[in-house]
DNA sequence: GGCCTTTCCGTAAACGTTTACGACGATCTT
DNA sequence: AAGATCGTCGTAAACGTTTACGGAAAGGCC
């Protein structure tokens, strides 16, 4: 079933049934009504590739992640909630939404490339910021709209939004500095991923502005993983000088590191503070409750979704948005891990 | 860049180009090699709007998850892997793989439809399975190439994949009636997820073999959540008789569970004892660590993208292929949440 | 040398849309 | 009544490919 099989069985032109079915002015309400009723009837809905041929744009947007076989990065469940965000504006806008993966042993800029070239998408968010990436070099060169979600080290200009990671280094460690703590550990990305090295400097800067300097045995480099966070605790116990809190980048580092310090008979909150990142379900239910950040992860899909749009739309009006840099606030939830210093 | 702008450049005809990139024989070794070359050099790849439209397929695989806000299906991070596998598959084969997300309060039949329609994919995964199931009944209609990832009590004939329900109820009974309980539960899911109900039957049919029937307040319906299983542990807690085990289709509920427990001072393994479900991180990190069952992810997804493959290709050649009903085997990993009755 | 085969390439149609343009009748303006 | 405007619709070109078809040149065979 196509235009032509529509405009023939209502006896007009492929012209009027196109003009009919995308809400153009110029044709008869009553046609119009006889077009939408019978695309209803047979189920017509225009060949996407007809279209997009014709029109240059494919009504679809994307978000690229980069899967990784060991978990090494946050991606995972917390993926899941910012693409529920980001579907549900892009559908209220007519607007596909797709999610490309590309392993992590392959070249995500052959990935992107590919996607780019064979004109899959209007515009895309890609995530997991490497340092230095390349794919932000690549999108800017073929100008097609993008949103970076995380921030990198990149020299070009564009567009991006990432979580707050200065926000929670310093709430995080104000919170304990006011509760005695003065040697206090941080728990980071093992790998190149950006953020690990932002959340550091940000910690590092916190701990500074209290007279603080964070030495670097006390910054333990790990997978963003629970195996990661276990491997922090054996690392911590296996201190001379053990500090009194840590604050982690991840949640998931948060089970491994319990688990241990239960082994341990070490009570967080009592014997040792800890702070722990995201909003994960896993920190609620920890025991004691973890201290922890608020993300409201649909609402920052939302975000993302809108604010592509609207690159994309500029795009088509021949316009240019100034690029945005948006730091995501986080809120911080109080739980039993973190108490004095002893 | 075109492939009119290419063959201008390179003074031969866009067939010739075409020939000569799509690896057609009827073409001079030569002329293929600079052909090969200048696309590289130019970054030229065919637009994939022109190539669907012509030839009728887009080369896209499609996979479909529902999104649900309050994360009541084991969505998360489970699929992850599970794209992960499937896309390194498909890539190998030179086709793409997109996830398509429908959130829980969307109809999926219109989201399928839309998709299916709008002609974005070739072939395509759908999950979370209802107990019945209107995307099938569109899909095999629509003559689209699909796989259900999950049973459906649908009349109609299709290929399905499956975890081995029967096989984890079977091993899971058996096992804790060989440490000699009796008196065991079967936490499930509480939604129209249909594994929900085929778990639950498996049980109860391991069990009836055993002599035991079981009851109906020993089958706890709730959230697959960490909260779920919280509620699961409540309801365990309030009651008079209480069971000996308890058996869980989902394993984000054995945190919850475990929580509970702690709190009341209840010790898995040798006040109650707990069998857990699929492999998560999570239950290796529990302490005692849950006994639950090994599910390969990366490679079930290849199975996925390797077979749909097949079915993409069978209906290409006008072939039709016999459906497929494959259950995917597991193996239990004890831990030590599982102890004798008491 | 004539014929056949093979190799290689150009031509043009087709895929399903959208949209600029023009045509037509009807209505309005003066 | 003539011209202008408006509402509605049909026509046809264009988007970028792939591929069936045919043709030219070269080589092989008798």
């Amino acid at each position: 079933m196509n235009i032509h099989d529509l405009a023939k069985h209502l006896n007009i032109s492929i012209g009027t049934v196109s003009r009919a079915l995308n809400g153009r002015a110029d044709v008869n309400a009553e046609t119009r009504a006889r077009v939408v009723e019978a695309a209803k009837k047979f189920g017509y809905s225009p060949n996407q590739s007809g279209r997009s041929l014709r029109q240059g744009t494919t009504g679809v947007v994307g978000f690229m992640v980069i899967t990784n076989r060991e978990r090494e990065t946050r991606g995972e469940a917390f993926f899941m909630s910012i693409f529920d965000g980001m579907q549900s504006y892009l559908s209220s806008r007519g607007l596909d939404f797709v999610v490309h993966f590309c392993a992590s042993d392959q070249d995500p800029v052959a990935s992107l490339r590919r996607i780019a070239e064979r004109r899959l998408v209007d515009g895309i968010v890609i995530s997991q910021m490497y340092r230095t990436d390349k794919r932000i070099d690549y999108l800017v060169q073929r100008k097609l709209p993008f949103i970076a979600f995380g921030r990198s080290a990149s020299s070009k200009a564009f567009s991006w939004m990432d979580l707050d990671f200065e926000g929670v280094a310093e709430k995080a460690i104000n919170h304990l500095y006011l509760l005695g703590h003065r040697r206090i550990a941080v728990a980071t990305a093992l790998n190149d991923v950006n953020y690990g090295y932002v959340f550091e400097d940000a910690c590092r800067s916190s701990l500074a502005k209290r007279g603080i300097t964070l030495p670097d045995e006390l910054v333990l480099r790990e997978p963003l993983t629970e195996s990661g966070g276990y491997r922090v605790g054996e690392r911590l116990l296996a201190m001379d000088e053990r500090p009194t809190a840590i604050v982690l980048v991840d949640n998931n580092m948060a089970i491994g590191l319990y688990h241990i310090f239960q082994d341990a008979k070490i009570i967080p909150g009592k014997d040792i503070s800890i702070v722990g990142f995201d909003e994960s379900p896993n920190g609620e239910f920890l025991r004691p409750s973890l201290t922890q950040f608020e993300v409201p992860l649909v609402q920052l899909g939302r975000w993302l979704g809108e604010h592509l749009v609207l690159l994309i739309e500029a795009k088509a009006a021949g316009k240019r948005l100034p690029h945005f840099a948006k730091i995501w606030p986080m809120k911080m939830i109080l739980g039993d891990s973190t108490g004095p210093a002893l």
